[in-house]
DNA sequence: AGCACGCCGACT
DNA sequence: GTCGGCGTGCTC
């Protein structure tokens, strides 16, 4: 019996914390409750041991342990160990985020009156408010109310107190502080130890004769596999349906005190397990189609490559334990857009079920892309299990423990679905891996791509990253083979890629004289569309109806009051059914803000304000005027807010209720819509001229992936794009569907100044409410940076940070570069160091390794 | 990150 | 005196 364990703590400290096991020893991977600087914190159990600890603290014991077995399994722990060294984050706060939210005990308190507030409730009661207390007379009368609702002696909630007095929580602690009340954490057990109740079959029973509900509560239970949670069951039987006499569909609903009779009579069992893991969310599929999609043969290549890789990881390894593992094969999948990538995907998880493993697909946002789900869910039915943003804390925590119990053994997730707690994983996939979003921007600040190509490694399992156009990080691994690359060429059904056009609106103006949105060549080819009754999708990368507001006298932008951002005009909505909300305004979109639209520069007072640089809402506006017999739709985050919108829009276009597409960059995401034949893009080049070294990448992206939307029905497509830079080798490569010419282009600027993928790149960020202290915090780090003997280290800045404020917070920054990731690290610590040395708060600082955003 | 502790200015 | 604001330093 170990008498010590080392707990990791969701705090900002590079540490862990040894505490007395106190006789309870809990397994590595659990959580425990133990009081920590006054407080009390869920950690993780990391080390059980018998190693007096050398520090002269007396150590303090765990308060509880919240979990019988591992809540993490080891491979999760070490890779989240893996997390913590390469984001040189702290690995308490790696592991909070690897749980459901449901996982951390909720820290809530309890008050209760003290004598001395019973006093000062009674004398306030004869002499009236007290005037001794500088509080407003509001707040007086709250804590008196506070006073008068605890006056029994019942310890309650904050929460309750708060909305019953409506005392802030400011108010409650200086009344502790007063020793007018007293707090106490509220016991975790409520939380820690959440159960439902399940129906079991019992098995091997001897059944009695039964009637026809008491039989048909027996086939749904089967059906289940011989368990059902109770309200699942409730449910299923409350909305069960029959055939009756006439062959139609009549409601048959059975009552719920039929099961009670089974459960009195020991055919069913009810038993209480911990947390619930029903179905929430996913529409049960009516059937079970295997989409046993016939593969072209570029398809099937992949495929075949794929399983190859999974029957050797499944085969029994030939290496000791620790070797490096011999299964880990990890494969750049680039197809072209149509090639079906979808189809391989489902296929390379059916072969790992048939091997009886579990498949994990990462995706960057399912909001955006809901057919993915949807295919998948067809294709597995109760199998698979969904991660995403979207999920209640309580669906979130369902599917995790689906997940956990293997109930569901095909995972599709987005950013955090990495860390799902698969047993038996044998592949993971990565769609779209070269989308931004799958890094996260907040601590720790990790890349759920990179990650999940870990996480395959430590398995030693096959991984496959999938995209038309991949990131320049993946496919350098794939040039020098560290990387399997598997292309597809094809598109699906032979279909010919759409040829892309390129208008010089230079040249348009020129000739023109008309500061035009629209080309003359995309409303002529956009009209000959839709008179053929097919469909155009509009690309205009920027919500919002302008996106700058300029005064004419003094030249200033109307910025945000927060943010070192031009605010951007939005207009009320035309068809206000949706969001009758959205007036006129000017809107931040870094942080929110609205304000009304100003009749005066607020600088210098002139009237005349213009509105200038056109955004979707008014892409769609101009398109209404000029095709107004045209069935407009628009797809950006004003009209899509979640996933219902989405899939209100899409189904729209489906159903070609829709035949005019305009939106953001979310028009580009993977969607299959048949009936788009043309594809404009209007606006997207002034990404250009960002001050960010992936620009290029980004634009070349964006244009490629939207033009993938074109054509993928029978009619051929054809895509225009309006540049005001058609020599640029983005535009030029997009234009030709070159993918690798343009990576050829793009490694030929970034190798001599070691952007990745030739090095490693990390964006340190210093932050603070006065720009004196974040400028000198970044200069003094720079000073030390420029002047430590850093090998293999490159530094830039420091500098103003591209959005130099934001939410009132100003920021700084430097670049670091480094040739090796050994270089990198040992750099990070010693800054860290420095900045622990020179009173730096690690707070105000950002350390972000492979920085996706730079700004 | 939170929290305690301690110094200091404002107000009774 | 007493209260509350905020800077500093520590947390097994």
């Amino acid at each position: 019996m170990a008498r010590f364990v080392d707990v990791a703590l969701p705090v900002p400290l590079d540490q862990t914390f040894t505490y007395l096991t106190d006789g309870r020893e809990p397994q590595v991977g659990a959580r425990v409750l133990v009081p920590f600087s006054g407080q009390r914190l869920m950690g993780v159990v990391l080390r059980a041991h018998d190693e007096e600890p050398t520090t002269g603290f007396e150590l303090k014991a765990i308060q509880q342990v919240l979990d019988d077995t591992a809540l993490l399994p080891p491979e999760l722990l070490r890779l989240a160990h893996w997390i913590a060294q390469y984001y040189v984050a702290p690995l308490g706060e790696v592991l909070r985020g690897m749980l459901p939210l449901s996982a951390e005990v909720r820290r809530t308190w309890l008050y209760r009156i003290t004598d001395t507030g019973r006093k000062i409730l009674h004398e306030g009661a004869e002499k009236g408010s007290s005037r001794r207390s500088r509080l407003s007379p509001e707040d007086q009368n709250r804590e008196y109310a506070v006073l008068n609702r605890l006056e029994s002696g019942e310890p309650t909630r904050m929460a309750t107190l708060r909305s019953a007095t409506g005392a802030s929580k400011a108010l409650l602690e200086g009344m502790v502080r007063k020793g007018w009340l007293a707090r106490e954490a509220e016991a975790a057990e409520r939380d820690a130890a959440r159960t439902e109740r399940v129906i079991v079959t019992v098995p091997d029973v001897r059944l009695p004769k039964l009637n026809d509900n008491q039989l048909a509560i027996l086939a749904e239970m089967a059906g289940a596999g011989g368990e059902l949670s109770a309200a699942a069951l409730r449910r299923n039987l409350r909305e069960r349906t029959a055939i009756n006499a006439d062959g139609a569909l009549v409601p048959a609903p059975i009552p719920d005190s039929t099961v009670a009779t089974l459960i009195r009579r020991g055919i069913l069992r009810a038993e209480e397990r911990p947390l619930s893991f029903h179905l929430g969310g996913v529409h049960a599929p009516g059937k079970k189609h295997a989409h046993e999609h016939t593969l072209n043969p570029g398809q099937q290549a992949a495929f075949e490559a794929i399983h190859a890789a999974m029957q050797r990881a499944a085969a029994p390894a030939q290496q000791p334990a620790d070797a490096s593992p011999a299964g880990f094969a990890p494969m750049l999948l680039f197809g072209v857009t149509g090639s079906g990538k979808t189809a391989v995907y489902a296929a390379a998880m059916r072969s790992a079920l048939d091997l009886g493993r579990s498949a994990l697909l990462l995706v960057p946002e399912i909001g955006l892309t809901p057919s993915m789900a949807g295919q998948m869910h067809a294709a597995f039915g109760h199998d698979v299990a969904l991660l995403h943003s979207q999920l209640t804390p309580d669906e979130r925590a369902e599917q995790w423990h689906r997940i956990r119990r293997s109930e569901a053994r095909v995972i599709i997730g987005t950013r955090s679905a990495v860390f799902a707690p698969i047993a038996n994983l044998g592949l993971i996939l990565v769609d779209e891996e070269h989308d931004g979003s799958y890094k996260q921007e907040e601590t720790p600040r990790y890349h759920a791509r990179d990650v999940a190509v870990m996480r395959a490694k430590l398995l030693g399992i096959p991984i496959v990253l999938g995209s038309a156009t991949p990131s320049l990080e993946s496919w350098h691994n794939a040039e020098r083979n560290r990387y399997r690359l598997l292309r597809m060429d094809e598109r699906v059904g032979n279909r010919p890629l759409p040829p892309v056009e390129l208008v010089d609106m230079r040249e348009e103006f020129r000739q023109t004289g008309e500061d035009a949105l629209f080309s003359r060549e995309l409303i002529t080819e956009t009209r000959a569309t839709l008179n053929r009754g097919e469909q155009a999708i509009i690309l205009l990368n920027r919500r919002g109806y302008s996106y700058v507001v300029m005064c004419r006298s003094c030249g200033e932008r109307i910025e945000c009051e927060n943010c070192a951002i031009a605010m951007t005009h939005h207009r009320p909505a035309a068809n206000s059914d949706l969001h009758a909300h959205a007036g006129e305004r000017l809107e931040c979109h870094y942080c929110g803000a609205l304000r009304r639209v100003p009749q005066k520069c607020p600088h210098c007072q002139s009237e005349h304000l213009y509105f200038y640089g056109a955004g979707s809402q008014q892409g769609e506006e101009r398109l209404q005027a000029i095709f107004p017999e045209a069935r407009i739709g628009r797809m950006d985050r004003d009209t899509v807010r979640g996933r219902a919108d989405m899939e209100h829009l899409l189904h729209r276009l489906h159903a070609g209720e829709i035949n005019l597409l305009v939106g953001t960059q979310m028009i580009a995401k993977g969607h299959d819509i048949h009936g788009v034949t043309t594809v404009g893009v209007v606006g997207c080049d002034h990404a250009l001229g960002l001050p960010d070294f992936r620009a290029a990448e980004r634009v070349f992206q964006l244009i490629t992936q939207v033009s993938g939307r074109a054509g993928r029905g029978d009619a051929p497509g054809r895509v225009i794009v309006q540049t005001f830079h058609p020599d640029h080798y983005a535009m030029r490569f997009a234009a030709m569907h070159d993918y690798v010419g343009f990576a050829d282009k793009e490694k030929q600027f970034r190798r001599p100044f070691l952007y990745p993928p030739f090095g490693v790149l990390t964006n340190v960020l210093t932050l603070s409410e006065t720009m004196g202290e974040a400028s000198e915090w970044a200069h003094r780090l720079g000073q030390h940076l420029h002047s430590a003997a850093n090998p293999g280290v490159r530094v830039l800045g420091p500098a103003p940070a591209p959005v130099s404020r934001l939410k009132r917070i100003f920021r700084f920054h430097i670049l670091l570069k480094a040739d090796t990731r050994q270089h990198m690290q040992a750099a990070l610590r010693r800054l860290l160091h420095f900045a622990d040395r020179e009173g730096v708060p690690r707070r105000n600082l950002v350390i972000d390794v492979d920085a996706i955003s730079l700004s």
